[in-house]
RNA sequence: GGGGGCGUAGCUCAGGGGUAGAGCAAUUGCCUUUUAAGCAAUAGGUCGAAAGUUCGAAUCUUUCCGCCCUCACCA
């Protein structure tokens, strides 16, 4: 099949190549380029709103706009920072400049020197003295234009907005769409901000294992792998825990990893099969202070990264300002579910009635069913639910004054799981009793074996200690008011495409 | 895995039994302050894949592939 644009594009890159013109440059020739957003705050204004003349700037980036105008051509220009526009004069540029020019298409990557002036339609622009190729782009990008109507309304033409190509495609999504690519910089903002939180606090980050002998820290399915030395299977970890808290056995005293996690579940638009979560350790502290940590960051990030503690999420407003709420899980459970949580028959009995009941499920797993079916989805403005049952928290410590529930909490906001915290169980004896517990359970998804080596460094003694895992895709999800977790992973996980994929994948032949 | 929706040109979309359409993009020509630049002409498609119904299928049926939403699953 002819395919126009690729073949019209080679042809260009090859007259360039005839002529001398490197179509692929080994680098900007014309000086030390300046990201375009410095060069326009840079850029100083006489009073008549005209950039003082002698303003010289060289820019390198990618031809979004281009009108060819025959003996000048206006375009726009685009790095990372902004984006310009610049003029190229058929007189000025020569006849090196102005071959590069007329063999210029959108998405090709140029660089550029030029004077700062203002066009009669006002709009600042370069007026170009060198200009070179920089490299040639063979597909054509997608054309995004914008029209500003005459009531100052934006219309926007051929939007690239089909998901599959966005997804499979990100490069294309994040240089087409700078909204998605803001995304992805709020998402680092937050990890980094996180990140210089807690060192700022002393904490130590670690690299744990992401292969397991024995999969443990969660119930989740893992993925299988398999070490061929070895000859032995391996599991994708599904959570950090158990080796983080090997550590604080160590003496550490405060670790905290930000990783990737998986768990071979189903995927949706709240869960990637790869996600990242950042889990933290501290010695000497417990489930109230990390809470009071807790509230630090997500409040801290919201408005590190938003500058406001306020989101919109779809049509809920968050509201992160500390302090956060906190409500007991029993507490909860009443209000929503409409039953006290120690009222077993009429919990099993409200449970078979919306079908979440099973004879081989425990109390506490049924009514937790319950929990997540009835108060969860109601949880929008962030909420601590504290004081789980100890039967659904098999790694929290029991609280003094009942041992059926636990020191833990997690962090709720529209509706969605954000964090998962707890005063660690350091008694052995009780990890093991509730180890062995799973280990029998009839749960599919409990875990097989109990994991010895934990229960051992447990037996040499770790301080009371407290933990906390924050889920960073969806705190971003919700920090950049995201419903698809698929929008602030880069690269989300989709099915591989046989034959002819949705943007055309078959040129690699051509050359 | 169930239900619903979608897949037509590089991008965004229309067309719903009778030889494939539009805007932008592309090609050619004109145009040295344009901005969805303009004017004129031209080219571009196995209508996601396969099978079936039909004289005839982008259109109807079935199966398959992929994506989205939703339910189920999901510490």
């Amino acid at each position: 099949m002819f395919d126009e644009y690729f073949e019209v594009r080679l042809e260009k890159a090859n007259k360039l190549r005839e002529a001398g013109v490197n179509p692929f440059a080994l680098r900007f020739l014309h000086g030390t380029r300046i990201p375009v957003g410095d060069a326009l705050a840079n850029l100083k204004l006489a009073d008549d709103g005209a950039p003082e003349q002698g303003q010289v700037f060289a820019i390198c980036g990618r031809v979004e706009r281009l009108n060819n105008m025959g003996k000048s051509m206006f375009l726009h220009v685009s790095d990372e920072t902004g984006r310009v526009q610049i003029h190229v004069k058929k007189n000025v540029a020569g006849d090196d400049g102005w071959l590069v020019a007329e063999n210029l298409d959108y998405g090709d990557i140029i660089g550029v020197v030029g004077e700062a002036f203002r066009t009669r339609t006002g709009e600042i622009t370069l007026a170009v003295s060198k200009l070179q190729i920089l490299t040639k782009a063979l597909r054509p990008m997608p054309i995004v234009k914008k029209e500003t109507l005459e009531d100052g309304t934006e219309v926007v033409h051929g939007a690239f907005k089909d998901t599959e190509t966005r997804y499979r495609k990100r490069y294309l999504d994040l240089n087409v769409n700078k909204d998605s690519m803001e995304r992805f910089r709020v998402r680092t903002r937050l990890i980094s901000f996180i990140r210089r939180t807690l060192d700022e606090k002393g904490f130590f980050e670690v690299e744990t294992p992401m292969m397991h002998s024995i999969p443990g820290g969660a119930k989740a399915k893992p993925f299988i792998t398999k070490h061929n030395a070895l000859d032995m299977n391996l599991y994708l970890r599904i959570a950090p825990e158990l080796f983080l808290k090997r550590l604080i056995v160590g003496g550490f005293e405060k670790v905290y990893e930000i990783n990737r996690n998986f768990r071979n579940e189903g995927i949706s638009t709240r869960h990637n099969p790869e996600f990242t979560m950042m889990e933290l350790y501290e010695a000497y502290s417990d489930f109230y202070k990390i809470a009071d940590l807790t509230e630090e960051i997500v409040a801290g990030a919201a408005e590190f990264v938003l500058g406001t503690t306020t989101v919109q999420y779809g049509e809920w407003k968050l509201d992160f300002k500390r302090p956060l709420k906190r409500a007991k899980y029993t507490d909860l459970f009443r209000e929503y579910v409409g039953i006290s949580f120690d009222n077993e028959a009429a919990v099993i009995e409200k449970a078979k009635a919306h079908e979440l009941y099973s004879p081989k499920l425990e109390y506490e797993v049924i009514a937790n069913e319950l929990f997540e079916e009835f108060v969860e989805p109601r949880l929008i403005n962030p909420t601590f639910v504290t004081h789980y049952p100890t039967a659904i928290s098999p790694l929290a410590k029991r609280c003094d004054d009942n041992p059926d529930f636990v020191e833990r909490f997690e962090l709720f906001a529209a509706g969605m799981e954000l964090a998962n915290a707890f005063s660690e169980l350091n008694d052995p004896v009780d990890q093991r009793g509730r180890f062995t517990k799973q280990v029998q359970s009839k749960d599919e998804e409990a875990p097989t074996e109990v994991d010895e080596d934990y229960l051992e460094a447990l037996e040499y003694g770790m301080p009371p200690a407290g933990g906390l895992g924050v889920g960073i895709d969806r705190l971003t999800m919700v920090l950049t008011g995201c419903t698809s977790i698929r929008d602030v992973v880069l690269f989300p996980l989709l099915k591989k495409v046989e034959g002819a994929p949705a943007g055309g994948e078959t040129k690699e032949a051509k050359e």
